[in-house]
DNA sequence: TATATTTATGACAAGTTGTCATATGAGGAA
DNA sequence: TTCCTCATATGACAACTTGTCATAAATATA
């Protein structure tokens, strides 16, 4: 969290520093980032820099906030317009993350973030960033939303699994893009065809007269 | 890859300087660990370890070849034993893996793995560390011994994305456990839940002899 | 205006990385 | 054995990094 030193900067001041650890953050991966390369942008001195922020970490921390806070909006617009219906978020949020980021520079950005998220805070910290994100954007508050009659759900850890598959397999195609060399049009049509198997079900059904037969089609 | 320099090193030497690795891996998160640590433990000069290195990540791509090479071997044998039961997988990778880090200091250097993979190769290098190790360690080489009978998948397409799936949701859950705050036993009931739910399907299946009805129970 | 408090600065120590000229060793040829 | 060659080992080096802190400037308060 910045200290309120940062937040009685006046808001051009603000924008500025903001502007240039974007900037940084996109140019390189996390962990070669440069506070020097930030504040010389910015246009202030390293201790000023440490009167704002803790470190980089803390910075970005604060950076991301803003995002995640719009893909929670737009998960509950999502799920208000499809009156609840939970297996139109995943290609949502896919496109809505990936439309964040057709400049290089947001490209750029989103992908070193990516990496981000799973390092640790600090080598003194225990917790990964992502954990502390979390707290703050719990699934959780979308629970209410979701229209869990068309859920095969019998119970709320049942729905707690499902939320947490689908938000697996969406960030999983969203890395295959961002990381990977897969193209953005191919894996979204394999997150799609994903999202068709996993409501079908991944195990093949046996016809149901036919219950124990293992050579039904001798 | 290490330099042949290394390869021609006694076998003594070259422990020595493996174990200093893993130890200063498990100390610290991957970019905070010291190359100066790791030669001072190892007792070898620095110019020494860049002679056979290209650096930190070189090493521990090499550290981690074994530990990859381990777990599809251990994906071949419980495929053959349950005679390519893909659902089987799921938790016997989550067992393994995590069998593999019980005492303190192994667990600490997973979850510091766990986080490198994610990370950009190098400044220069557009890589992760998970894309350079993916092409030696493809899915494509378990389709065979597969039942795919067993399975909802019409084409290939399907099967690997079925693959993709239980790929992701184990990862997610072995990643709850290394880098959160969820307990072993408490994400292992939670995985196997989920593997239950994807193999039945997501969805709630309407009763087939009322295909159409919205009011069915009004 | 004088005093107190907040904010800004850059030099500092202690660490990091990758390089490179130099030193040391181990083999083969004379 | 001596000499030469080539692979290996070394640590000093420059150029960076980080977080701190005494000091200076600016602002608010009395």
């Amino acid at each position: 969290m910045p200290s309120t030193t940062f937040y009685n900067l006046p808001a051009q001041k603000q924008e500025t520093l903001l502007y240039a650890a974007k900037k940084e953050f996109a140019r390189v991966p996390f962990d070669s980032a440069s506070i020097n390369q930030i504040v010389r942008e910015a246009g202030i001195s390293r201790g000023s820099f440490y009167m704002y922020f803790d470190g980089k970490e803390d910075l970005l921390i604060y950076l991301l906030r803003d995002f995640m806070d719009s893909i929670l909006q737009m998960a509950h617009e999502t799920l208000r317009t499809t009156r609840g219906d939970l297996f139109a978020l995943p290609l949502a949020l896919y496109d809505y993350v990936l439309d964040h980021c057709k400049d290089e520079h947001s490209a750029r950005f989103l992908r070193n973030v990516y990496t981000f998220i799973h390092t640790k805070s600090s080598a003194s910290s225990p917790e990964t960033i992502i954990q502390r994100l979390a707290p703050h954007y719990s699934p959780k508050k979308l629970y209410h939303i979701i229209d869990q009659s068309r859920l095969n759900a019998e119970t709320e850890y049942d729905l707690q699994d499902i939320l947490c598959i689908l938000l697996s397999v969406t960030l999983n195609s969203l890395a295959l893009v961002l990381l990977g060399p897969q193209q953005r049009d191919d894996a979204r049509a394999h997150l799609a065809n994903k999202i068709k198997l996993l409501r079908q079900g991944l195990e093949r059904k046996l016809p149901a007269h036919l219950p124990e037969g293992d050579s039904c089609y001798a």
